[in-house]
DNA sequence: AAGCTAGACAACCGCCTATAA
DNA sequence: CTTATAGGCGGTTGTCTAGCT
C-alpha cells in the first residue's frame, strides 16, 4: 500500500562511502535533522531518505560513544531487556550515546551468548509479564529478586515465547531471539531497581507518550503496552543504578 | 599460505504508527 | 472521517575481519 520510500532505481545501496558520509554530515550540520524524505535530493545524494536517516543515527551523529560497551552499560541492557524485551530503542535511550541499532548487536552477539553460557535461558528473564500480570507494586530489590527466582513463566508466555503469539505486531519480547532451547534455567539474582522516571528516556518518544495515557481494557491491552503502563504507573523509589553488579 | 569459520557490525527490509491533507 | 505519506522500529541479511586448521 504505501510507496516505497524512495524510487530504488539509480540509489546507491551498501556500504556508505567516506565522501558520502560528509555530504550528509555537512547537510544535517547546515540544515539540522529531519525531513529525511527530502535530504538525498538536498544533499546530493543518491540514497534513499531512510538510509541517510540510519546513517546519521547509528554512526555519524556526533554524540554517539563508540567502542566497547562497559561493563555497567552491559548491566543495565541486561536489567531492561528483562523488563522490556525487545524494545530496543527504549534501551538504548537509557544508554546516553548507545544507538538501538549498537544495542541489539550487542544483545545478540555477546549478552545472549554470555546468558547462556551461564546457563540462563533469556527468554524467562522477563519482568514485566508477572509484574503486570500480578500486579506487583512497590516491592524493593531484594524483592523483586524473590518475584523472579519464584517466577514460572504461565501458559500465555510460554506460548508466546514459542512464536505461537496471536499478536500480529512484532511482540517482541526476551525470547523472541532465543533458540529454541527449553532446558530448564536458573534465574540470576538480578537486583533489578525498577523506577519509571529511570526506566524511560527523559525526552518521552510518542511511545512512551502513549503508554503513560489513560488505561485500556485488561483484554485490550497487547504485551508492549502492559510494560510500558506498567512501567509508567510506578512511582520511583530508587534511582536505577547502573553500577550495581548483576552477575559478577 | 590458503581456505574455512565464527564473530561483529553496518545496512536493508517490511511493517506499524502518527499526522497532515 | 479517510487516505497518503513520513518517520520510526525491530528483525534479518550481507560483508568484512580475525582466528583457527
Amino acid at each position: 500500500m504505501t510507496k516505497p520510500c524512495c524510487d530504488k532505481e539509480d540509489m546507491n545501496k551498501g556500504a556508505w562511502s567516506q565522501q558520502e558520509d560528509q555530504m550528509l554530515t555537512d547537510y544535517i550540520k547546515k540544515h539540522g535533522e529531519g525531513h529525511w524524505r527530502n535530504i538525498p535530493k538536498a544533499a546530493g545524494l543518491l540514497r534513499c531518505g531512510k538510509s541517510c536517516r540510519l546513517r546519521w543515527i547509528n554512526y555519524l551523529r556526533p554524540d554517539l560513544k563508540r567502542g566497547n560497551f562497559a561493563e555497567d552499560e552491559e548491566d543495565l541492557i541486561i536489567k531492561l531487556h528483562a523488563l522490556l524485551g525487545n524494545r530496543w530503542s527504549l534501551i538504548a535511550g537509557r544508554l546516553p550515546g548507545r544507538t538501538d541499532n549498537e544495542v541489539k548487536n550487542y544483545w545478540n552477539s555477546h549478552l545472549r551468548k554470555k546468558l547462556k553460557s551461564m546457563g540462563i535461558d533469556p527468554k524467562h528473564l522477563r519482568l514485566s509479564h508477572y509484574l503486570a500480570r500480578h500486579r506487583i507494586h512497590g516491592f524493593t530489590a531484594g524483592e523483586t529478586s524473590s518475584a523472579i527466582k519464584n517466577y514460572q513463566p504461565s501458559p500465555h508466555d510460554q506460548i508466546k515465547s514459542s512464536g505461537i503469539a496471536s499478536d500480529q505486531h512484532q511482540v517482541s519480547d526476551a525470547g523472541s531471539c532465543v533458540d529454541d532451547d527449553d532446558s530448564s534455567t536458573i534465574l540470576p539474582d538480578l537486583n533489578v531497581d525498577i523506577a519509571s522516571d529511570s526506566c524511560l528516556p527523559s525526552g518521552a518518544t510518542t511511545e512512551e507518550k502513549k503508554a503513560s495515557t489513560s488505561l485500556p481494557s485488561e483484554d485490550a491491552v497487547n504485551e508492549k503496552t502492559k510494560d510500558e503502563q506498567y512501567l509508567t504507573s510506578r512511582q520511583p523509589e530508587q534511582p536505577l543504578s547502573p553500577t550495581l553488579p548483576l552477575f559478577r
